[in-house]
RNA sequence: GGAGGGGUGGCCGAGUGGACGAAGGCGCUUGAUUCGAAAUCAAGUGUACCUUUACGGGUACCGUGGGUUCGAAUCCCACCCCCUCCGCCA
């Protein structure tokens, strides 16, 4: 089985041997339920050795509990040593700096094992809900409903990159010569119209309670860590090298990031927020695909919904409808023809328990593509990130999260200008639009 | 970019080598008082990991990471972040 990504471990670090902190699956979890870890990365196509975690987490208990008993040795010795008469305190100093030794050597094994097995932790995948099909690619994708039609053509349409040529809104080439491969302008009513859905879709989120958030597009690696995109997504990453800092491929970073390191009160759960950012992705390993228009970008522009709650799982489900619903009204709005599909193990992301995704009718591609994603993690990015709360028992809690596109432009033009082109190559513009749209109807070359 | 100041618990704030997981205050919780409340008094009030059937015990955490020391919030080094002034700037 092909690996999916390919692993830089390098320049993972971790937290200090002292306090390991709770970072993936629970290891209880895990040692528990290992046999269904390992299926569950066999079946998403990640590879991670179990047994070995196994191994160094038995390793790095025992050697915890060693130098545990010698640290409160040596605290012993070291608080009795003011109190001790004078004959006394060169024996217990001796010892003192005998203990030191064999810490420090003891130390440096128990981090070196903490290190590997952080690292091992951080790739451990959560575990696909019982309804995810099993399966390796987008053909093993689960349908579960179509909404509209696709439009049948009396002339041959053409595609948005003929389009948005012909009406001078998509500039493929002069972008290309300033920025290189996967860039674009969108330009004139090419720009109107990403603005137009993204002001659509933020006003779809803000009537429905969600807070809007304009985040950092630039953060740090534990926000890129702790919201689940490294370690393997690192290669895709855009990274700001003499900044150590990292450009985001969504908003869901900032927007989970939000309440890292958080213990939140559960009257205030759960938070609904909507992040409207550009994204940025290298699209590494992807070279010669999906080269054709601008469907598969480097750069993009996304409103983005993150939801997080308690850990609970009905709940979570209930939230993950109220998201997709979001999205597919939005789709409802702009009058597009679309399916819902449950993705396969093999499309599931590490931390993903289930994702539907949103697949809409691209007339030049003569299929469904994927234009939304809707993911829940129950607690995987909250374990990274550390966002808590108290539940009634006033114990701690991780808590859950959720997160789906609502609109990602250009990707969204793709349907928009193909499915509402006209035989002289004009465009009408979805009603839904026109009031962004400055009251326009149809993009002409003119217009 | 240059010069200086600073990061301690939910908050404020003390602490410059041992009695400090950390004074004091505020806040919060519980109890006493009260018909009830306020005020007052008393007790409690961080996070995580390891261990234990349990009661409990242990370890770590004073921005982060290293170092010195029998012993570090306290001393040393590096980094990160915040503030003030200067420079530059949408």
């Amino acid at each position: 089985m092909l690996l999916r990504f390919i692993v830089n471990l390098g320049q993972i670090t971790t937290s200090s041997v002292a306090t390991p902190r709770a970072i993936m699956l629970d290891i209880k979890f895990i040692r528990e339920n290992a046999e269904a870890v390992q299926k569950a990365a066999v079946d998403k196509n990640f590879e991670v050795d179990i047994d070995r975690l196994l191994e160094l987490d038995e390793e790095r208990r025992t050697l915890l509990h060693e130098t545990e008993k010698i640290r409160a040795r040596r605290n012993e010795v070291a608080s009795a040593i003011p109190k001790a008469s004078n004959d006394e305190r060169p024996e217990l100093i001796a010892e003192g700096r005998e203990l030191k030794e064999k810490l420090s050597t003891m130390d440096e094994e128990l981090h070196e094992v903490q290190e590997s097995y952080e690292s091992l932790l951080l790739m451990v995948p959560n575990l696909p809900a019982p309804e995810v099909p099993i399966g390796d690619d987008d053909e093993d994708n689960e349908v579960i409903r179509h909404v509209g039609e696709p439009r049948e053509f009396d002339f041959e349409p053409r595609s948005h990159e003929e389009l948005g040529e012909h009406l001078d809104i998509i500039d493929k080439e002069r972008a290309i010569r300033m920025a290189g491969s996967r860039a674009y302008a969108l330009k004139g009513a090419g720009a109107l119209l990403e603005m137009a859905v993204m002001r659509l879709g933020m006003d779809i989120m803000v009537e429905a309670g969600f807070t809007p958030v304009i985040g950092p597009l630039m953060v740090n690696r534990e926000a890129m860590t702790g919201t689940g995109f490294f370690p393997y997504g690192k290669d895709d990453t855009y990274h700001l090298e003499s900044d150590q800092k990292y450009l985001v491929g969504t908003s869901e970073v900032f927007l989970v990031s939000l309440h890292r390191e958080e213990i939140l009160d559960p009257e205030t759960l759960p938070r609904f927020y909507a992040g409207k950012s550009s994204c940025f992705r290298r699209e590494a390993g992807s070279a010669g695909r999906d080269v054709r228009g601008v469907y598969r970008v480097h750069q993009f522009t996304k409103v983005e919904q993150v939801a997080i709650c308690v850990a609970d799982k009905d709940k979570s489900r209930e939230i993950h409808e109220k998201l997709l619903g979001n999205s597919e009204k939005l789709m409802q709005l702009l009058g597009l023809p679309y399916r819902v599909a449950i993705a396969c193990t093999g499309e599931t992301g590490l931390g993903q328990v289930i994702k539907h995704e949103i697949e809409t009718w691209m007339p030049s591609r003569e299929k469904y593509s994927e234009t939304h994603s809707c993911s829940s993690l129950y607690d995987y990015q909250a374990r990274r990130s550390g966002i808590r709360y108290r539940d009634e028992n006033g114990e701690t809690q991780f808590c859950y999260t959720l997160n789906n596109t609502l609109a990602a432009s250009p990707r969204i033009l793709i349907p928009i200008l193909e499915h509402y082109q006209n035989e002289d190559g004009s465009v009408n513009v979805p009603e839904a639009l026109q009031k962004y749209m400055y009251g326009m109807t149809v993009i002409t070359p003119e217009s």
